[in-house]
DNA sequence: CAAGTGATTAGC
DNA sequence: CTAATCACTTGC
């Protein structure tokens, strides 16, 4: 499964004026498209915002809720087929500073643990939609091997609506993991 | 624990 | 056009 996969890869997000600001992956969720009742492309949906999520596997999807944070999405399938991961925390890695400036006077831990906290820290928002992770502005690289024994797995998070759908267990991270978002980690 | 926030969507 | 909703965070 794509989402499991996609623990322990580092993200990328290089400055404008150079400097690489990046993290690796420690926690996902899988959104399955039409489907998933808690995806935005439940049964098919297809609207303007949505759109991004047929696109061919290897594209981002950043979308905003809440009326004040981007979460950022893998989009995973082919096209016009809507599955997409979306990146729920981070374990920061490079341009740890220039992360504790934009999230100003957060504790380290508090940077990148959650899906809203980590578009802040590297700067993610919807001038990153539709981008193509094998460009220049984000990409992914091999970061480090999660070993099948460190991954857990459990239902997702705030999809309450979601009914049926809500005991997936869709949610992947890395045990132990201290940057798992807080929500989500499990005791 | 509850409110805030505004883009997006569905419903007239 | 207007109203309801939301893949969250932060501060009481």
């Amino acid at each position: 499964m794509v989402a499991r996969d996609l623990l322990g890869k580092l993200l990328v997000v290089p400055m404008p004026d150079g400097p690489r600001v990046s993290g690796i992956i420690v926690e996902t969720e899988a959104y399955r498209g039409p489907q998933d009742r808690a995806s935005h492309a439940y049964g098919g949906r297809r609207t303007k915002r949505t759109e991004t999520m047929y696109s061919i596997g290897g594209t981002a999807y950043v979308y905003f809720v809440y009326g004040m944070y981007n979460q950022f999405n893998v989009v995973t399938n082919v096209r016009d087929i809507p599955h997409a991961v979306l990146i729920r925390a981070l374990e920061p890695v490079e341009g740890i500073e220039i992360m504790r400036g934009r999230r100003h006077g957060q504790s380290d831990h508090n940077l990148t643990n959650g899906p809203g906290k980590l578009c802040i820290a590297l700067d993610i928002d919807r001038q990153l939609d539709a981008a193509d992770l094998a460009g220049d502005r984000v990409w992914l690289e091999e970061g480090r091997q999660v070993p099948r024994s460190k991954v857990a797995t459990g239902p997702r998070i705030g999809i309450d609506y979601a009914e049926e759908w809500i005991e997936k267990p869709w949610r992947f991270w890395i045990r132990d993991n201290p940057f798992v978002s807080r929500h989500s980690s499990k005791k």
